[in-house]
Parts: C-alpha cells; sequence; structure tokens
RNA sequence: GGUCCGUUCGUCUAACGGUUAGGACGCCAGGUUUUCAUCCUGGUAAUAGGGGUUCGAUUCCCCUACGGACUACCA
C-alpha cells in the first residue's frame, strides 16, 4: 500500500493562532496513526504579506506543541526545498503546460478593468459578478485577442496573469472524508488566477504542485478552504493527476459571538489564541501565548485534540501517543467549535496536578530565583508536595508557594479580630515551647502529636489552627498547618508565631 | 446578495432507526479539608421549527429559521 503522506502548510503571515495548530495536530496525528509521513511546508507565494519572525515562530511553536515532522523547512527531505519561494522556479512550466492545452488562458487587464467589470455586471443584476464563463469574453485576455497581439504584449513586457479556464457547464465533485460528496457547478465558479503579474503562482497552482510533487495523499485543511476544493480537483484532473483525499476540518468559532476564531483576537477575548507569545514586528503590539501563560504542552495538546475530534469513548485524558492510537478523521465532527477556555483551565489543572514532585519543583525553582530568592532542590520538593494540586497553571504555582519562602510581611485583619483573644499569647507561647520540644516534625509523626497537644491542653482546635495560619500565611489560606510547619521547620515556624505576637 | 457547509444541555460532545437522550467543563448543593483550593457525592440543563418516510425518527428526506465559510493578481 502506498505510504501516507500529509502536510500542514501555512503561510508565514504572522504567528500561528490554535485553530492552525489544531490542524497541524489533526494531520500529525493522521500521519502516525497511518504509519505515514508529515510534512511542512511553508507557503509564502504572497511577498507583500510576508512577516519577518512568522516562519520562525512556526517551527518554534510546531516544537513546544511536541508535533514533529518529518520533512519540511529546517530539517529538508527529499523534495527539498519546502519553502514555495525557494520553489518559484518550478511553477511556471506547470501554468504553461495549462496553457499550451488550452485549459489556462493569459489576461491582460488592468485592476481597473476588473472594477468596472464587476460593476457593469453588478449593473446588469448580474448576482455574483465575476470573471467567468459569462464575463471572460468582454476581457482583454489570449482568448479574445489576436494571437499576435497577446505575443507583442508580453513581448513588450506587458503585466500579465495566467487565468485557469473554467469549464461553463459540468458538475464538480468533491469527495471529502468529513463531508461526503459536496457537488459544485462549474459555472459557479470563477476563472481563478493561478499566476501572478509578480511571476509568483497563486496559492491555488503551488498548492497542487507542491502536494503532486511531494506525493501527498491526504488533504486535511481548515473548512475555509473548502469553496476552492473544486477548482483544486479540477486542476488535478487537468494535469491529469491522481488528487489526494480530501479532508475539511470543522473550524475552531470565538467563544463570545459569532465567527471564526482569527489571528486579530489576539487577548481580546481574555485568553490567548496562540501557543506562544507573539511580538508584532512592525506594532510591537503583544499577544500572550499558552506557554507563557503557564500551561504545559500535554495539557494544550490534549484539550485542543478533543476540540472537534473525539474518540467515542468517554476517555478524556490522552497522552500525545494515545491520540495516535486513537485518532481517526471520521470521527471528527462537521461543525464548528467554540472554544472553552474554562476546559483549557481544566486540563492543565489536570496536567499539572499529576506531575512529580520532583517536576513540580523544577517549575518553581526557575519561579523561585526568578524572585531573586535562592534555595536548594530538596525544600521545593517538600514544597512541591504541598502545593502541586492547588495550582492550575504554572505561575500559580509561585502563588501557592511564595509562603514558604517569604514571612507573613501583614495580617489579615478580618482573620485577626476572628481569632484573636486575650490568652492568644499564652496559647502561642505554650506552641512554641511544644513546638521547640518536637524531635520529628515529618507530617506523619508531627501532624497527629500536635493535635493531640492542643486536645491534651485544653484548647479549642479551630482556634489554635486558625491563629497559627495567621502567623504562618497571614491569612486564611494555603496547605494544612502541620504540613506547612514541616516544611518550614523549626526556627521559621516559632519566628514567624513570635512575629505575630509582638506585631499583634 | 450568490455558492457551499453546518445545527443534541451555556460550552465540548456520545447515542446499528427502538436509551429514563449518556459523559466532560461550567454552574448550584452537600461532604472531606477545623482555612482556601483540590478532591468526592448529588443536582441543574439539550435533540432549532414545520412537514414527510416509518410500527417507531436525535438519527433518513424536504422546507423554513439560525449560524458559519467563501465570494482578491491573500493564503
Amino acid at each position: 500500500m502506498k505510504e501516507i503522506r500529509v502536510r500542514f502548510a501555512p503561510s508565514p503571515t504572522g504567528p500561528l493562532h490554535i485553530g492552525g495548530v489544531r490542524t497541524a495536530l489533526y494531520n500529525y496525528l493522521f500521519a502516525k496513526k497511518n504509519n505515514g509521513k508529515f510534512l511542512l511546508r511553508i507557503e509564502d507565494t504572497d511577498q507583500n504579506r510576508y512577516v519577518p519572525g512568522a516562519e520562525k515562530y512556526i517551527i518554534d511553536a510546531l516544537k513546544w506543541c511536541g508535533i514533529e515532522y518529518d520533512e519540511g523547512v529546517g530539517i529538508g527531505g527529499p523534495h527539498s526545498p519546502y519553502r514555495q519561494s525557494e520553489r518559484k522556479h518550478l511553477y511556471f512550466e506547470y501554468a504553461e503546460q495549462l496553457l499550451n492545452e488550452g485549459k489556462a488562458y493569459y489576461a491582460f487587464d488592468t485592476p481597473e478593468d476588473l472594477d468596472s467589470m464587476r460593476e457593469r455586471l453588478t449593473a446588469k443584476g448580474v448576482a455574483t459578478p465575476q470573471y467567468d464563463y459569462l464575463s471572460r469574453y468582454e476581457m482583454k485576455n489570449s482568448l479574445v485577442l489576436p494571437a499576435d497581439e497577446v505575443e507583442q504584449r508580453i513581448k513588450n513586457g506587458d503585466s500579465y496573469v495566467i487565468r485557469c479556464l473554467i469549464p461553463a457547464d459540468r458538475e464538480i465533485i468533491v469527495n471529502d472524508l468529513i463531508r461526503g460528496e459536496v457537488i459544485v457547478h462549474s459555472s459557479k465558479l470563477d476563472d481563478k488566477v493561478l499566476f501572478k503579474s509578480d511571476g509568483m503562482p497563486t496559492y491555488h497552482l503551488a498548492n497542487i504542485v507542491d502536494d503532486h510533487l511531494m506525493e501527498i495523499t491526504h488533504v486535511i485543511r481548515g473548512e475555509e478552504w473548502l469553496p476552492s476544493a473544486p477548482l483544486h480537483v479540477l486542476l488535478y484532473e487537468y494535469f491529469n493527476w491522481q488528487a489526494p483525499e480530501f479532508a475539511h476540518l470543522p473550524l475552531l468559532l470565538k467563544p463570545d459571538g459569532n465567527g471564526k476564531l482569527s489571528k486579530r483576537d489576539g487577548d481580546r477575548l481574555g485568553f490567548p489564541v496562540f501557543p506562544l507569545r507573539w511580538i508584532d514586528p512592525k506594532s510591537h503590539e503583544v499577544s500572550s501565548g499558552y506557554r507563557e501563560s503557564g500551561y504545559l504542552p500535554d495539557a494544550f495538546i490534549n484539550m485542543l485534540a478533543l476540540l472537534g475530534w473525539n474518540p467515542g469513548t468517554a476517555q478524556e485524558i490522552f497522552s500525545m501517543d494515545e491520540l495516535i492510537q486513537a485518532f481517526s478523521i471520521d470521527r471528527v465532527g462537521k461543525h464548528g467549535s467554540k472554544f472553552d477556555p474554562e476546559k483549557a483551565k481544566w486540563f492543565n489543572h489536570h496536567y499539572l496536578s499529576s506531575l512529580r514532585d520532583i517536576d513540580i519543583a523544577r517549575l518553581l525553582e526557575e519561579q523561585v530565583l526568578g524572585k531573586g530568592i535562592s534555595t536548594e532542590i530538596n525544600y521545593l520538593v517538600k514544597v512541591a508536595a504541598l502545593i502541586k494540586e492547588r495550582a492550575t497553571l504554572i505561575p500559580d504555582l509561585w502563588e501557592q508557594a511564595s509562603l514558604f519562602f517569604i514571612d507573613p510581611v501583614s495580617y489579615d485583619e478580618k482573620v485577626k479580630t476572628k481569632v484573636w483573644r486575650p490568652d492568644t499569647p499564652q496559647m502561642l507561647q505554650s506552641i512554641i515551647d511544644f513546638i521547640s520540644f518536637q524531635e520529628d516534625l515529618s507530617l506523619e509523626v508531627f501532624e497527629p502529636a500536635l493535635k493531640d497537644f492542643i486536645h491534651q491542653s485544653g484548647l479549642n482546635m479551630g482556634q489554635v489552627m486558625n491563629t497559627l495560619r495567621l502567623a504562618l500565611v497571614g491569612s486564611a489560606f494555603g496547605p494544612g498547618i502541620a504540613g506547612i510547619i514541616s516544611v518550614l521547620g523549626k526556627e521559621r515556624t516559632i519566628e514567624r508565631i513570635r512575629n505575630l505576637m509582638t506585631k499583634a
């Protein structure tokens, strides 16, 4: 059987948004599931829209996500180069072939010509004014101009484009793996430009030529391409090439209102739409990324995979390998999905709290050092064990852990008025005495010992605990008291209790 | 406007033409944690509307409504 080959072919016009990442992911999963190859091709045929840094961003983003490609920009492969601008010389001959076979033609119309054509048609009441079987014979192209004039114009260096000659009366059938048969009448299609006057192919030509040359077997792309799929099918037919299978993915929609999620949504919606932070090279506007916001790549990918695809079972937590095993195109839904930032958080909390203490400790280490506080890994591991289930995003780790590194600078007034009594200082002193005599502060030993002591001293458990919390944390917040003391150690605990006694 | 695609709880979704329409997130309540969070248990909530076909329709067909994509010498 023929090897499965798929590609992700973004254009470097800016950062990849989560919809693009999902498209890449589904391509990747499909390839791996079928022991095939996944390619990264950069479609940079529009010089005007080129954005510096975008290509690097795309590569970095895929890498962060753990989506590895077998061939493509940056790593090369048997069909190098994988950047369309570097394949520029390839495309003209294919356009020429269609020209010679009467399946395409030269067009010399200026933008003004095109505008007036549309105006004329609109005035006549034509519903879809376009360059097609009705209007093409009233334009300046090689179908109407005498052959010698065409030749002369080209010789003169007149600017021209090459347009595809769409048949007037054909049913074009697109077989889509997700949508089934989509039938479009050729009269609804326009004579799309295949080759631009700047010497570059358009998407339509370059895409078909490269997919063919790169032996792509399955084209998995966003639904926004469905309307041009009939043109692509026709082009494969014109070239007499075997067309790949198509799968048009439903779009990711904005969680508020309507419309597809777009790069321009940036941070407007209160959550990142990009995998990594992006700083616009022109405006210097910063758009946040999932990585910088504190999401784990595994959680991000897991969340994205389930947006538009489901395994048909109740399983929701998938590693990349499990996704590869479970993935299939026919369980991809047909309708667009609104992205839910809350669910993304839930996934991240799940992944974060399932990490080993040592991994949490390393994440925490970075943040602690970033605050200019020196620490050591054994201490961090102990802290990690206490806080990991309390954090949703990576930065929450510091929020939860700061009490282990910084003494309270103030005390929550509400808590204070609630717990403070005239005899509180004596009570705290007795606790200090008790702690001073403890030899083993490990949680297993110390926690029951502390409780025993409180009982035996006839003290009120809630009263003591809440006061201790005020002393140790400064507010009603944080892990269990015994755990905090166990990690903080004898000296720091006593010092904090004394602080409360003097300041209160 | 035209072409094409779509429509199950608020959201992501499941359901050979036969289910009390299931799960997850969120939300609400209770429990655990003598704090907060986590966690556990329970609850809330949906087949867009109208016609067919059928013994039987979330499922098949048609119409309507609504949503979306596309409609460039952009991808």
